[in-house]
DNA sequence: CGCCTCATTGACCTAGTTCAATTTGGGTGG
DNA sequence: CCACCCAAATTGAACTAGGTCAATGAGGCG
């Protein structure tokens, strides 16, 4: 069930089985979620967060003039609102972008491991942390990248991350059943001009996006095509 | 010292006479950093986090193409770099916008803080998950608001964020010593077109930004046409 | 005075948008 | 099995917000 969280977790430290007793005692509920649903809404009080074991999600908002601002996309393995423990509630809604599964985890119960543990509070922080570092490279790229880039930059990422999970064949080729729109909206593009570079990605011999599977036919030349860098992903094992 | 600190955590959760003795305690060493110098590196172990007392600070990367792209504003009562606690070493760099004052507090210290008080540990965390909500809303901004909002959501978020730490003037007014190329570079603008549109926020009568002076002179349309929510900066007192 | 940094303005250019039409590929009901 | 529908992808053509380049001001200061 959590496996894929733990994956991601012992990238980065060591865990004591000890630690994942905990984490998997404390994790109970289990709710699905269809396609387009909310699944934790902005400015409520929340009593738990959520981990993402199952689909694909996004932290999203809705502007003034209909067009939808996608901040994040979470992956098999994420908390999608872990920060909602020290914030209280979420500034923006948790949407899946396809069928999902999650499971909840208290804030009481986190309240406790970290009593408990407090390296294992450090751990959930720096997980929260590491949001916040995808956050601060979305900015660059919106900010700075032009589209073509931020295209390749978003598959790299997507690629680095569903590593880390497991979830990428061994020809760099992963599932992601998301629409064009979808990642338009992530990367400030329109959907037809989203549509045009990913043909030119296509063209350029880069990598292909088609019926809900991303393939990267040159890593290297990618990665260069979008000026990407994982260090800001933090995969270094580390100590502490 | 550490005042402007203490009234941004106080705006949000009560802190007894001895947290705040914990932390004014904790940080010693004062550190002065000329405009333009790096307070903190990129990809660097550091040891302990920085408060930034006076002054403006930001969180940026340079590009390959030589444009740099500013992700957050600092100001005075912030941490610029509490993240690095949990994280190791920073993704980016901090550099000062102007003369910059620091005051340190090393990451022993913190741990030792959070082994006393758990809250005290929630609360920092909090913190960091503030700067986080910051970069959610930039993101917005960047890849969804037009030039004009863009300007005007930076000049509203920045004044919400410094009456907290009591740095604006009863008439709106704040002393904000900062190009028009600091501004562009944290809203993915050019200067040309920043210097543009100031002048258009000017004419409009919404607020002016000159000689390091930014007043605003009708806030609440200054907002509409920001479309800003003040949301994002969880302003309430809450318990915890 | 001369220099340097930053703000301002004008003229032209382009990456990305907008609008609208067409295609594609499942489903689904008969 | 086929006609129809619908969501999403694709393409074309015209448009614009913002970028680029280059010149001019405007202060501050050694």
């Amino acid at each position: 069930m959590i496996d894929k969280l733990l994956l991601k977790i012992r990238k980065r430290f060591d865990l004591s089985p000890r630690n994942e007793d905990m984490l998997r005692s404390a994790m109970t509920e289990t709710v699905d979620f269809g396609r387009q649903k909310i699944i934790v809404p902005e400015n409520e009080p929340v009593g738990y967060s959520s981990l993402l074991v199952d689909g694909i999600a996004c932290r999203s908002t809705w502007l003034d003039n209909g067009e939808r601002q996608i901040m994040e996309i979470n992956l098999p393995g994420d908390f999608v609102d872990l920060h909602s423990y020290p914030l209280g509630w979420l500034d923006h809604d948790v949407t899946a972008l396809t069928h999902c599964r999650v499971v909840k985890l208290s804030h009481r119960a986190i309240e406790r491991m970290i009593e408990v543990d407090r390296r294992l509070g450090r751990i959930l922080w720096f997980l929260t942390m590491l949001d916040a570092s995808i956050h601060r490279e979305w900015l660059v790229t919106i900010g700075s990248r032009p589209a073509v880039a931020r295209i390749a930059h978003l598959f790299c990422e997507l690629c680095y991350r569903l590593n880390v999970v497991g979830l990428v064949d061994s020809d760099n080729r992963y599932h992601l059943p998301l629409r064009q729109a979808d990642i338009a909206d992530s990367l400030g593009l329109t959907p037809v001009h989203t549509n045009r570079k990913l043909k030119e990605l296509r063209e350029m011999g880069l990598c292909t996006f088609q019926d809900s599977w991303a393939r990267i036919h040159d890593l290297a030349a990618l990665e260069r095509a979008a000026t990407f860098d994982a260090r800001f992903l933090f995969l270094e094992k580390r100590t502490i």
